[in-house]
DNA sequence: TTATATTGATATAACGTTATATCAATCGTC
DNA sequence: GACGATTGATATAACGTTATATCAATATAA
């Protein structure tokens, strides 16, 4: 069991000086090709990799982003993080990612370990209810940050959203131009901000259309609650006709529910959904919803928080992607329309 | 734009010496309660956090931990990860996650740098067809390395499995306990070791009870693949009456595509998922399937690594986590049995 | 020829910690 | 009151790199 190589042993196997041997393994500086051969071989020889701990101590230089995200599991995050390694590896990044959970107390010991660790950047999606001591303590060390999604109230980092209210109001507008009048706003938490802005698209969206009618309906936004949360909905308002849901998996739940009792998405409810899954495609019937082009949003992240470390000083910049309504097969004219 | 604080900054503030400072910060040595409150005070108003890379490089500790898996979206990881979570960060780890697509490029450029990086241990799902090289760069560097799902065939590792060929043996057992003989074995890559293990198990079963027709049909693991596969299948095998299929997604999407003509799921043709992701119990109708207990495995995988830190020398080990047929609404008797 | 660049290497110090050794001051014991 | 033990602090060196300055040897220019 030999100790692990440094640049000491490398020089010395290589029979050069620590600077000269530093300068080969980074490609820099004034070195001969004779030299330069000798200490390549040495290095193969001896499996030598340098110490990025130390390379980035002295140098400054932080090779590693991280992106903390609400949750792992989630296809929609998986395109994104596809988008940003993909363009940040051609960089010569490491990605690595932490799941908060959505909980600002995972969220904060994680942060702590992250800035512990001294990475080049960081890509975050801020949890719920995000305090702003957290924020603070990101900014007192003011490390490079990108937020998607959810935008902190409490500071101003380069951030990419969506279109959320566009998003919501064409699609409101398009259940309306159906026929729809009694449409609900089905799930998602109280306090998100970015659920505010897609009933905010929704509301003025009925508005126009003289209804004074703006349900919105809570509830955590996964498949089994969509199952269970739409009876509860259609009990209290049996006559909704439409939904616009907060995203595709309760948006799915729904459909299941729907079908159970003997009713068809599409002819007896419509729905929208949100995200555009791959599961959206799939379902039976397929599910209508609105596509927000995760992939491309992953490769703005990476050229954003690449622009803010190269410019630490820059002002702050906000970009929104656009938003896609699809049409598949759970939406129709109200059945009680002709 | 006050600059970082350091241990110097922060021992000046406090009217001591660095050494005393680094010691109230971890809670080391003898320290009397005067200084200490004076360090911590400081600390506080600087909003001081130590530089894990000095700090690991000094002495020699590394309190984070890496996870590099095949697929981040899959459902199955996420629960695994959590459970590798929430066990590493009691015991005071960073769980970072690295993504290597299941492509042997990816991994191993990801590889590099996670040596680079100097992180305490690995947990690593190989991707399929790793090479050698890969893994005598892991040893070279003698990185406590825990496997799990794949093992290699080229070095020894901890590892943790499934009982893969229990778990086969017994759900094809069942079907053929319930009359089936015509059972084909649904999807996985032709390469992976994991369902060369499932195989074996259907196989066996099926020659226990005099079966010599052992079809296995390759396939992409996703659900796509399962709508789209499953035509060709019945084409080239129109009397089969059951899938033992190689995970959820494949088996989700058999049934949708059976569904789509008009056949039924568990009347028609039985069907038998691995996983039991959270779509399994959810989908109309619900899924027979594998259980494998994710959470579980990721508790596993943290205490094994913890392990393997704490004495580098010991003998390598390797478990297998039980898995439990879960029987739903997809699995019956054959339609022509009665 | 002498002065000036250029080339190819090296010596030294620094990044921010922590391990080890050391030291003065206080304590208890006989 | 002399001795060793304990307490609470500090000085120093080291971890493995890279930035900067320096230097001898050669090449180029005036």
């Amino acid at each position: 069991m030999t100790k692990k190589p440094n640049l000491k042993t490398l020089a010395q196997a290589a029979g050069v000086s620590v600077p000269t041997a530093s300068q080969v393994m980074r490609g820099t500086g004034r070195i001969s090709e004779e030299t330069r051969k000798k200490v390549l071989k040495a290095a193969e020889r001896l499996h030598y990799v340098p110490d990025g701990r130390a390379a980035s101590m002295r140098s400054g230089e932080k090779r590693e982003i991280g992106m903390l995200i609400h949750s792992i599991s989630n296809p929609f995050n998986a395109e994104v993080i596809s988008g940003v390694s993909d363009h940040l590896e051609r960089h010569g990044y490491l990605v690595s990612i932490l799941d908060s959970r959505d909980d600002v107390q995972h969220q904060k010991k994680n942060l702590e370990a992250f800035i512990r660790s001294s990475r080049g950047g960081l890509i975050w999606v801020p949890a719920h209810d995000t305090p702003k001591t957290t924020i603070d303590m990101l900014r007192t060390h003011s490390i490079p940050t990108v937020t998607f999604l959810r935008q902190s109230k409490f500071a101003q980092f380069d951030h990419i959203g969506l279109k959320n209210t566009e998003a919501t109001y064409t699609a409101t507008r398009h259940l309306i131009d159906l026929g729809h009048r009694r449409i609900v706003y089905f799930g998602g938490e109280p306090h998100s901000d970015v659920r505010q802005e897609r009933i905010e698209g929704f509301k003025s969206a009925m508005n126009e259309c003289g209804s004074d009618q703006h349900v919105v309906w809570d509830a955590p936004d996964d498949k089994s609650s969509g199952v269970n949360e739409l009876h509860q909905l259609l009990k209290q308002h049996p006559h909704t006709t439409a939904l616009i849901c907060n995203g595709d998996m309760i948006a799915l739940g729904a459909c299941f529910a729907l079908q159970k009792t003997g009713k068809a998405p599409g002819k007896d409810l419509s729905i929208i959904g949100f995200d555009d899954v791959q599961d959206a495609a799939l379902a039976t019937p397929a599910l209508s919803t609105i596509s927000t082009h995760p992939y491309e949003l992953g490769t703005l992240l990476a050229k954003t928080i690449l622009d803010r470390i190269a410019d630490p000083l820059q002002p702050v910049k906000t970009s929104q992607i656009e938003t896609q309504l699809i049409l598949r097969d759970t939406t129709a004219a109200p059945s009680g329309s002709e």
